[in-house]
This record gives C-alpha cells, structure tokens and sequence, in this order.
DNA sequence: GTTTAATTGATATAATATAAGGTTAGGAAT
DNA sequence: ATTCCTAACCTTATATTATATCAATTAAAC
C-alpha cells in the first residue's frame, strides 16, 4: 500500500560550485520544451530566452537583469517584455518567484507541480529547490487545527550552503 | 525536565470579526511601551504612531499606506519618515514584515524574539501569526541533512481563515 | 550649558511592477 | 488565397516600493 505523503523530495539540491553548467541549461530548456509539447503551450523563442537567462546560475535573477539580459542580445525590450515572459514561465510552472528576494529562479522539475521550499545560501547565492513534505504537514497541520485552509504556502530559508560553509568562501 | 521544542505557539491568532479593536491597539502600544522600557529604547512619539497605525487593522499594511496616515495626522511625512520607523520597529521585534505582500503587520509578542510564521486569509486581509516549532523543526531537520545552515526562515501561507469558510463572507 | 549622537526633515532617485492601447504574426474558417 | 481571429509582442506611460544623501533639529551625555 503506497503511504500518502512520501514524495518528499529535494527538487533541486545545490550543485557543487565547479560543474558544467551548460548542462543545467540545457537541461532546463529540453524540459521546457517538452513540457509545453505536453501541455500544448507555445514556447516562443523570448519565453526561450528569459529561461536561458533565469538558468544563467544556480541563483535568482530579478525581472531588470531579465531586461538588461535581453538587450544585450540585440532584442527590443521594455519591463512589460520581461515581465509576461515571466507570468507564463510562472504559470507553467517553469520557475518560481523568491517574495523575499523579489526575483525568479528556474524549477527544478517542472514536470511535478509544486508550491516550492527554497534554501538561499546568502553566501554564493545560490538556490536549492525542495518539496518536502514533513513541512508542507507540518503547516497544514497547524493550519488545520486553526480552521484555517491553506490555498499556497512559501517557505524561503535564508542560511549558509555546506559548500561555502566548508569554505568559509568569499561571495561568489 | 523541560522538553525542548516545547515553546510551540499561536503568538497572534485571529481575532473575531466583532471585537472591541481599540484595544487591541491600546494593547499593543503599552507592550511596546514596557519593551522600550526595558530595553533602554527611544520610543518616540513618531514611532509610536507609526506601530498605531499598523495596529490599526489586524491585516496588514504597507508603507505607502502608513505614510497617508501620518499626514492624515497632520504630520509632515516622506517615504524615509515610514521607513526609519518601521526599521526601528522591526529590528526591535515590534512589527514583522510580510515578504510576499511587501506590507507590515503588528508583532503578537515582541517580549519573545521569535522569527515568525503566518497564516493570511486572502478573504479578510487578516493575518495570524505563529511560533510553531514543529514546522520550524521540520525546516531545519531537513536544511541540516543537506548540510544547509539556517539562519532566517520566511513561512507565509496563503488561504481562508475559519471564520470567512465559514460565512463564505465578502472582503472586509 | 556645551558637545555629541540620534532622530527627523527634505530632496532626489533607484528598483520593482503594471496599465492601456496599438501592432504583428500565425492559425482557422471560408 | 483571403479574411478573420487570437495570442503574443511592442510602446509609452505610470504606479508602487524603497533607498541615498545631506541638512536641520532634538535629545542625551558630559
């Protein structure tokens, strides 16, 4: 008999600092892609590159280094620009926003819908993705004992990776 | 023997849609009050009415918001006026900051530091405010397997608070 | 009371985000 | 193929949230 709540998971762990991260991105791209074939979504070629952008490092970008991004690639572009790209990447799930950082990082597994946990290391920057369940029952839980209904939690942890922890390494 | 992690709590829950609020507020200030006190503080009369008015609802509110009711008051009033107050408010435990709506919300317990967790009813604006160590426990049982050190947690969940399933009641 | 530090005022501007309307491009219906 | 329709995109303007800087004032320390 399958357990309900075991698909706990780390969605997207924090990479070791040297890694080939042209991989990454096109990992993210080929998921993408398929993705939007499955859910017959048009993955235009701007949508293309604001996620190549938001892949460009393991941590968050905001919506003007989008912008900025964009430009340097010769293209016309206004925050609105940027800004829809990001509603439909966020709709489909292909990121995710960080409220407390106000910027957008690529989901780890946009096959899976998920609401998201998130570990920002304040050292490098970088991003880990989880979708852990003894925490999302653990709000329910107490949600629950209030009455309370729960439509959308956002966890954002805020600490030291065990990279740079090791390290003690200046930022990146 | 005391147990550790025992210090769960409901720090601020939701009030009654009927309550007499005044005092709330009047509550609110005298614990602030004793805390200045206490803590060799200067509460000032700016300050002061700066955690009134974010008393003034038990939803939350944001800076533009408060800088309007200050000059309301009469009191000449620009954006760094709000928030020189609302840093000191924070730093010392009195207010805490919403990160996903970018708006404050009076602190239930500034005596206790706490990081804090809250529910927001996306009905009545209302937010509740939370010490539970069993999500807070689950947060760092898991950044800890992945040799993640946790200095912040930011935990705000979105959905409908008991009162408002209840009456399926219109936005306050 | 004078000095010093903290607080507040004033002005300017940065950073993040959305509104509204027009234009283009690609597919569906004829 | 032409027309129509819709989604996507562009453009301009503006709203919202937040900070930098320096001057003036007030409170605290001596």
């Amino acid at each position: 008999m399958k357990r309900l709540y075991e698909n706990t998971d780390v969605i997207k762990p924090f990479q070791p600092k040297v890694h080939n991260h042209l991989e990454c991105i096109s990992e993210a791209i080929t998921a993408a892609d398929l993705l939007c074939e499955k859910e017959g979504l048009t993955f235009t070629p701007l949508r293309r590159k604001v996620l190549e952008l938001v892949w460009s490092s393991h941590g968050s970008i905001t919506a003007y280094e989008l912008l900025e991004g964009l430009r340097e690639t010769g293209r016309k572009a206004a925050p609105p620009t940027v800004y829809r790209a990001l509603e439909f990447l966020l709709e489909n799930g292909l990121i995710h926003r960080i409220e407390s950082l106000n910027a957008y990082v690529g989901c780890g597994d946009p096959k899976r819908r998920h609401g998201g946990q998130f570990l920002i290391c304040q050292n490098c920057k970088t991003v880990a993705e989880l979708d852990d369940n003894a925490i999302a029952r653990a709000v329910i839980s107490r949600a629950d004992s209030m009455g309370f209904t729960v439509h959308q939690q956002t966890v954002e942890v805020i600490g030291k990776c065990a990279e740079c922890a090791a390290g003690s390494e200046k930022a990146l």
